[in-house]
DNA sequence: ATTAAATATGAATAAGTGATCATATACGCA
DNA sequence: TGCGTATATGATCACTTATTCATATTTAAT
């Protein structure tokens, strides 16, 4: 069997680029993940890819907790838990629950409660 | 039913902190991964949070890729997939298999490959 | 031996991230 | 109404990250 070399093709937008196995190119982007999917996901990634953050959730996973009692799990100040917060709060992963002037904090997104449950089992294997 | 109010507790440190409900605390601790695998778990979630290697990764499910036809596919340089490869492999994500000048990468890990397939599932419902 | 192909690496720069500190808001209580 | 509790927000700064460009390395072909 021959060894493949490369040829140089015309990009989208007209830019010279070097290819070597068309046909799996054309297989991984059919199989590709449409732009707002792929924004979306990569999002999730990036929440949980902060130790304090991933922490967190893996907590909620148990249920509700208010912001004090996470900063003091964490031992990290209450500021730095809030900010964290909301960050998973704009990408939708927590919901809120005010019981006075405790504000309890509780998964929102069984996808990645999902991904949480798979990397603790295969982190813990 | 009262609602809780916080308490001044002692830190490991000797600091100061407020906890509302130590015995939530105390359970989330007790079921907190230990810092070994957070470490090694936040790692690959960051390594999946970039859209770029998340492409590739999920490309890499479908079998090898050579950098080039890596790059073609995403439509950036060579050398950007060059250094994103490199932490990927950094991580011990994937392995490579040389062809003559051709370098192509596979997947190396099975909890990254689960944690991309269903990330997929759940984007794509 | 030279040269070209395929990939890797290093430096530099720009953009993004996370903690801290100060301040602001929201709520309950007296 | 004024005060303390609980949390949120904004600014700042140190640190990380991703891309680019130039250069180096490795392999194969001639």
């Amino acid at each position: 069997m021959t060894t493949k070399r490369s040829t140089m093709l015309k990009d989208d937008d007209g830019c010279q680029i070097r290819v070597i196995h068309p046909e799996r190119i054309a297989q991984a982007r059919s199989n590709m993940v449409n732009g707002r999917d792929l924004s979306r996901l990569s999002s999730i990634f990036k929440a949980l890819a902060d130790p304090s953050r991933l922490l967190m959730l893996m907590a909620l996973r148990d249920g509700e907790m208010c912001v004090c009692d996470l900063a003091a799990m964490l031992g990290v100040s209450e500021s730095a838990v809030s900010h964290q917060l909301r960050r998973l709060r704009d990408l939708a992963l927590v919901r809120t629950r005010r019981d006075a002037q405790c504000l309890y904090y509780s998964l929102d997104d069984a996808h990645v409660a999902a991904l949480v449950g798979v990397g603790l089992e295969h982190a813990q294997e």
